[in-house]
DNA sequence: TTGCATAGGGATAAATTTTTCCCCTATTGT
DNA sequence: ACAATAGGGGAAAAATTTATCCCTATGCAA
């Protein structure tokens, strides 16, 4: 595992939250096992942009950090279903804030993105 | 300026939020910027954590993307000032509600963290 | 006159995150 | 035998983000 060289900091709500939502896919596999997709090949499925590699490793931490809890059937082939933990589902209200603000302004974001990615 | 490898992608909100949100000071930035402290070494003074550097560069990018505007007086020494765009206002709402998740979930979250950072 | 404050930028190094590639388990179907 | 499926993990490379260091300029205070 890769030990950090430079301290967390951990003073206020938004470091707190920072720390367990930071991560390129964390929220969406937060938003999508909350939707019920709860296998592990469903999931990459979901977000086919992401490597098989790093879901594992943000599924690893989002567990780490209590947000979702992994079940491993004794089968096989074998399988494996994520859920939230009343914990976890506590952030959903908080993601929709996100994703909503994004929606309403999608037309103008795509464009303001976009331009300033020119140059 | 660093040009992109790995294409974006801009499909849903949480997507294009996540283009104008992602980088590790911007929130803190937009929230001290809202809070009236608007001056550059002010923000700095108060992320004392961030290299100056990057404090500039993020404000650079918040502005390109319309969030936030940079006024510069004409005097020596220079001043300069930023302030929210109306369109980065509509923002602090949902800044809001990631810091209150961070804060009700204090002592939670701390131990968690420091656990989870042990190994 | 040296030092500090103010604002900012270039070049480069370091830190961190994500991707790529390859390998392993065991069973079912071809 | 061999591929496909389902789930994982190590090692190393690539991508991306942040940090460090040094330089510009002016006016004011000790």
């Amino acid at each position: 595992m890769y030990e950090r060289k430079i301290p967390l900091n951990l003073n206020c709500g938004l470091d707190l939250i920072g720390e367990v939502l930071y991560g390129k896919w964390k929220i969406r596999l937060l938003w999508f096992i909350n939707e019920g997709h709860k296998r592990p090949s469903e999931l990459q499925r979901k977000i086919p942009d992401a490597s098989r590699r790093v879901l594992n490793i943000q599924l690893k931490e989002l567990e780490a950090h209590e947000l979702i809890t992994k079940k491993i059937y004794p089968v096989v082939p074998p399988k494996v279903e994520y859920s939230l933990t009343d914990f976890g589902r506590t952030l959903i209200p908080v993601i929709s804030a996100l994703g909503n603000w994004g929606d309403e302004h999608e037309e103008r974001l795509r464009n303001i993105i976009l331009k300033s990615s020119q140059n």
